[in-house]
DNA sequence: ATCATGGTTAGACAGATGTAGAATTAAGCT
DNA sequence: AGCTTAATTCTACATCTGTCTAACCATGAT
């Protein structure tokens, strides 16, 4: 059996990748992952480079579907999953140093929107009750 | 002029040897970083390698004071701005995917308490006012 | 002057990351 | 059967990271 690995800090590029995989929602192929970075300018063996070590370390899943010429990547860690397992890490000490901050800022640079502010509002409101 | 460095990101143990020293708010010297990290159980150079690497990389200010006999290491990047700059970037993308699951992983496991949650509250309040 | 001590710098080294040229393979076209 | 083409794997390599051991200072105590 494919032994269950741990989840493993991924360096950035690794994670653009994922972050590309996860938001497709679906097998995606090579290509697909290079168009949704193309302003990134890397070349094939590169971004397969990532992918193989991607599947190395257990993240994702690799299969060419019979009859078809490209390989197909799937996601076996969820987004939820790296992270939850990031707000565990240094990473989560750091945001959580100054999650006001954090996102203020995600919001000044429209990484986050309003739908996104209220789904927070949302949570926190939640929390309070049960507080 | 020592020239004004970009900031780069950090790989993780030397984040966590800046977020040590912004804590501290105050220059501090290689032996009060090792405590505050006790649980790393770094050897004495390890620690001072990241330091330098640190400096190297514009991070931080290394002097020892007239008399003195240890360095003193001083923060030249601010909190706020290694913040602001990974908040542009990967990580920050990362994590503006789901800001709430991150802000509620944070709560869950007491990186964050109900006094920052408030914090965020009182932004979120103060954003949606001026939506 | 000599030694022991604690702090610091220099080197060293394995393993991780970013990146791509070369080689290999499979599929379609003459 | 032989060639072209696109995808993939293999190699290679420079850098960066994590971590030390060894070498090199000062300074205070013999």
């Amino acid at each position: 059996m494919a032994d269950k690995k741990e989840l493993v800090h991924l360096p950035n590029s690794e994670l653009e990748i994922m972050m590309a995989i996860w938001e497709a929602k679906k097998p995606v192929s090579r290509l697909e992952i290079d168009e949704k970075l193309s302003e990134k300018n890397w070349q094939a063996p590169t971004v397969l480079k990532f992918l193989s070590r991607l599947t190395e370390k257990g993240f994702l899943k690799c299969e060419k579907p019979e009859g078809g010429k490209t390989n197909l990547y799937t996601p076996l860690v969820s987004e939820e999953e790296y992270l939850e397992f990031e707000s565990n890490s240094v990473l989560g000490k750091f945001c959580g140093r100054s999650v006001k901050s954090l996102v203020a800022n995600l919001y000044e640079n429209n990484t986050i929107n309003d739908s996104e502010l209220d789904e927070l509002q949302k949570f926190i409101d939640e929390a309070k009750k049960n507080r």
